[in-house]
DNA sequence: AACCGAATTAAAAACGTTTTAGCTCCTGAC
DNA sequence: GTCAGGAGCTAAAACGTTTTTAATTCGGTT
């Protein structure tokens, strides 16, 4: 009843030979006779007998495990490419060990230690950068990182992003040639490069159309639902509304849609939203959300195959990028401004929704 | 640069004394002097001292993580459980194993094998049923396990779920209080006991209730939105159609309100909706689900209560039980059927939305 | 019959802890 | 002056692998 699990030498006496060869039979290493190998193979299957990965993991130094450090798991933008790093990870049959920092930097201090303690074979932080300390001691301990959405400050590391810049003006364009000209910007959270690379996209973007760059247009968020829903009230409690709210996330685009429907403005006839990352629930019918996709998944699995060669190869190599390309999905909360002058190019966009009312 | 951490043996020498006495230090032993013990502690963090876990756990047969096997992370409910089982397991320093098995078989097995490779102290399992063998292996390993929302066949481990028989009657009973009568059902995933058990509590309920036992008003479904989606179209092709339309899980409401609304049927007009679980975004204005609420972050944080209670503790008490329970939250999906005979009591719901089409 | 090289296998060291059993002082009691 | 006992420490074993090095076997050659 209690676990008594065999070792490698029951393994070997079973076999009438020494733990070295029953190793080396496992390991498929050449110097072992091919009647031998099999006699402890199947032995070995027949009772069960699976090496102690502490007692390996002590004498080659690894774990294979991998360190996944996320702020959030419940941001629904994280499971997706959460799921892209198991995948790829669960084909060399290591584990994917989950750290959910809360964005708290003692629990992200002390989670990076405990990994390192673990020896894990890699690192992944998501939309976090560790402190100067923390890298340094991954560094010290030759430990392989990538960072994903957030450059290391010293560009020391991996990386896998998208381009924010591009999908900003993606999604600015394609307002600006429905006819939009007062286009507000719903910034993420305070201080995250990802938040300043798609707020600087955004200004860019209009000032190469030559807008009006009021700069009441741009109200500061922190990618939750709540301050989205915030946002959009305060824009609308502007003199001069905009036509457009662009969010720098979907999650805070959801939350101006809602305040807007509290309002009684209409989507998109009154004023059009677009998000950015597309997140699952953003294509369900009654959200039908315009946005910018963000892809999730792969970003996930660029990060852990990165992550996997430079585990398998050279470490002195220069840190290498995956900067992977948005697209712009159009669905319902886009249209031309109510007092439409004449859209430009594109095709009119579908409109959204029959009204559930009536 | 490369990383040779420091050994107990390294401190030792440091500290002038022997190893086993650092440990005893370092463990807070009662038989070390206070004034050694201070030396190891503030050397070890002075060259910044770990131990290995991999050398602890050969030593101790332990490896202070925890696996925790889901179905699918990207699943919105399975974030929140998450998040209610990482917090506790947080609290005890422990690492958390993400094990995702796309519900397949064969990776799940591998999984269960991998993680008792590792020596894990104890196993959640989600939604899941480990097959026998692999349940017989991880009884033999001497692994604690909890399984949430799908008991044990042979009720052998803790478990916590929730009360689905008393959710599906709250719903139900609502309904008939609004004063429904034809009220349909989107079964869960095919054999799976939480889907059993719901749809069992739904024909035990409109039986209570005298109503109509129309067979074909029950349809199955696999809890993804597009089978919600179907589900809600073959309903409202039916010659009689139901007035209400309750929904084994959320995302299966969210895509039959998605059919429903593509099909111009109005919500809750021309029919009511109800979801179960209460995931985050049913409650975005724009969807604004009436739905039975499971409480997913504490039924995580019960699960790893139980399990590490049972790690710490006798491993031979009976397995025991957490039920949690339900509760209506009603929202904007719900109203008296179109030619009401007479709501019996409650009170009025809030009616959904304004319409957002003018 | 002795020897050699190749092919197999075995012995032993090492990985870094924790714990058991024992050792050395020291103090106080007789 | 001896002895008991406790405080503080240490030596050594053990945990279960992998790998390096050495030993053994076994044809085949001379």
């Amino acid at each position: 009843m209690s676990g008594v699990r065999p070792t490698i030498l029951d393994l070997a006496a079973l076999c009438g030979v020494s733990p070295a060869t029953v190793s080396n039979a496992l390991a498929d290493k050449p110097n072992v006779k091919a009647e031998t190998r099999d006699l402890v193979r199947r032995k070995a299957r027949e009772i069960g007998y699976h090496a102690s990965s502490a007692a390996r993991g002590l004498r080659l130094g690894r774990s294979w495990s991998i360190g996944l450090v996320v702020g959030d798991i419940a941001n629904p933008f994280v499971p997706d490419v959460v799921r892209g790093v198991e995948d790829v990870v669960w084909r060399e049959r290591k584990n994917l060990i989950l750290c959910n920092t809360d964005f708290q930097a003692e629990k992200k201090t002390a989670y990076v230690r405990s990994l390192l303690d673990k020896q894990i074979d890699g690192m992944i932080v998501l939309s976090q950068i560790l402190d100067a300390q923390d890298m340094e001691r991954v560094a010290a301990a030759g430990i392989p990182l990538v960072t994903v959405n957030r450059r290391a400050p010293d560009f020391s590391t991996d990386y896998v992003g998208i381009d924010n810049q591009s999908g900003v003006r993606m999604a600015v364009d394609y307002l600006v040639s429905l006819g939009h000209r007062r286009i507000a910007f719903v910034k993420g959270l305070f201080r995250s490069s990802s938040a300043d690379d798609r707020f600087a996209a955004y200004q860019a973007a209009v000032q190469a159309h030559g807008l009006d760059g009021d700069p009441s247009l741009a109200v500061q968020g922190d990618y939750s639902m709540e301050s989205g829903d915030s946002a959009a009230r305060s824009l609308m409690a502007l003199s001069q509304r905009p036509t457009a709210i662009l969010a720098a996330n979907d999650l805070m685009a959801l939350g101006a849609l809602g305040a807007l429907h509290d309002l009684g403005i209409r989507v998109p006839a009154d004023v059009s939203v677009v998000g950015f990352d597309n997140i699952q629930l953003a294509e369900h019918p009654l959200l039908n959300l315009t946005t910018i996709n963000h892809p999730k998944r792969e970003t996930g699995d660029a990060a852990a195959r990165l992550l996997l060669q430079r585990i398998a190869g050279d470490r002195n190599e220069p840190p290498r990028s995956v900067v992977l390309k948005p697209s712009l999905i159009v669905r319902g909360t886009t249209a031309p401004p109510p007092s439409t002058p004449k859209p430009r190019r594109r095709r009119p966009v579908t409109v959204r929704g029959t009204g559930d009312g009536g």
